[in-house]
DNA sequence: TAGATTGTTAATCGATTAACAATC
DNA sequence: TAGATTGTTAATCGATTAACAATC
């Protein structure tokens, strides 16, 4: 079967959660669609048309059941087969993600942590005690890890993906500033903070030039900066 | 004039790592819209309506000059012109945004951090002092704060947001797992890791579903657990 | 000149929205 | 029955890709 679009797969994770929470503020049996489509300004025409592309069905003058519409997504996503990762890069953004507690409801497992500094080797971060690199493709190969959590500088990015996907794992969840290659059939899910930054970026400049004026950038000067090597 | 939509922001700020990059690596002065496509994966034709949007004009048999590329892309954005940001919540991922250095080039300085735990108002983080959140509505009132970055748990989320919009921040970047509802004009950028985290478990439970079979899962019984109200 | 590349118009593709018969 | 809601087909919209004349 096609798998389904990442726009549709969204649109699933946003009905999930108001489900989610409205389940849990009160309980109500049915949802119709015109209903669930103004709480998330969703046309209803769309949100049938997404649970019809998951097999679910309704009820004329009801709605649908909101427990079969949580079941159905849950199945889908496959969120009650719980899965395990590693992370590799115990930096501030790899210990906050492993101090986070929100993963399980979505399946996900992280079950062991790696980095290349030897103070850090042997220590505990939530709970979790720090491995040294060498131990990560034998790790990997031998607990069947399927996923592979990228936290660490971006030098190192596509080594340590390189050994992450030589040792099996299926998916790469990807915090450095950088494109990785990796062998296909492996998905890789970026999560670059440079694209939410130039969005804030262009939404504030356009607003500096409305109350200001394009101030002093003179654009028929020759160019003469090369151009500067951006992080991310 | 009309915005751009994200999608050509988001081809935009590839073109411009890319050529970044490649500008620390070697010298060049043009590049083609051939060329800059095929190194990212995008129609030449795309590359050529993005750059014509943003007003640049290329050279027949020649390609487009590098340098001028770039800097069109820093005026549109606004890279050149600093704003100033705070940021709420000084817990793991709060810490590990003030630590990492890369929000310069994109024009943001963080100037503030605010927590609400006392033990950690007074101390530095990144050598940025933190604030009880007492202080903060006058400080963004007072320092002509732009962005306000909320890395709070989900239920401080919307108050911490309210105050910030109240002082006026013009724009949201949002960490929190939390919908915020904001005055319209001001921006909300989410960065909702629920989204990578369920794409990553689909295709995961694709893979596992074809190796191993649905698994004893029986949809046609009746549905009895309510939806459980998921983290995100 | 020949040929590569741009800039632009037309065609295609996919996603969203509107319309409406079927149903409970 | 009347009327609200689903499920589906048709229409619209926007984004991507193809085609090609203009240009250097």
């Amino acid at each position: 079967m096609e798998p389904l679009r990442r726009v549709v797969l969204e649109r699933l994770i946003r009905y999930y959660r108001y489900l989610g929470e409205l389940s849990a503020r009160k309980e109500i049996r049915t949802i119709t669609s015109a209903q669930l489509g103004a709480a998330l300004d969703i046309d209803p025409t769309q949100v049938r048309k997404d649970f019809g592309a998951i097999g679910l069905v309704g009820i004329s003058r009801v709605g649908y059941d909101v427990c079969e519409v949580c079941r159905a997504i849950r199945l889908l996503f496959g969120f009650d087969h719980p899965y395990d990762g590693v992370l590799v890069g115990a930096g501030h953004l790899g210990t906050a993600l492993l101090a986070y507690g929100g993963f399980a409801p979505f399946g996900l497992r992280i079950v062991a942590a790696f980095d290349n500094d030897p103070a850090k080797v042997g220590t505990q971060v939530a709970g979790l005690t720090i491995h040294s690199m060498d131990a990560l493709r034998a790790y990997v190969r031998d607990h069947n890890i399927r996923l592979g959590i990228v936290t660490t500088p971006a030098s190192a990015a596509q080594g340590v993906t390189d050994q992450l996907v030589a040792s099996g794992v299926k998916a790469i969840w990807n915090f450095s500033p950088v494109r990785l290659n990796v062998s296909p059939g492996v998905l890789v899910r970026n999560e670059h903070i440079s694209l939410g930054l130039a969005q804030i970026a262009y939404h504030l400049n356009r607003l500096r030039i409305q109350e200001q004026g394009p101030g002093p950038d003179s654009p028929k000067e020759p160019c003469r900066e090369p151009c500067a090597p951006p992080r991310r």
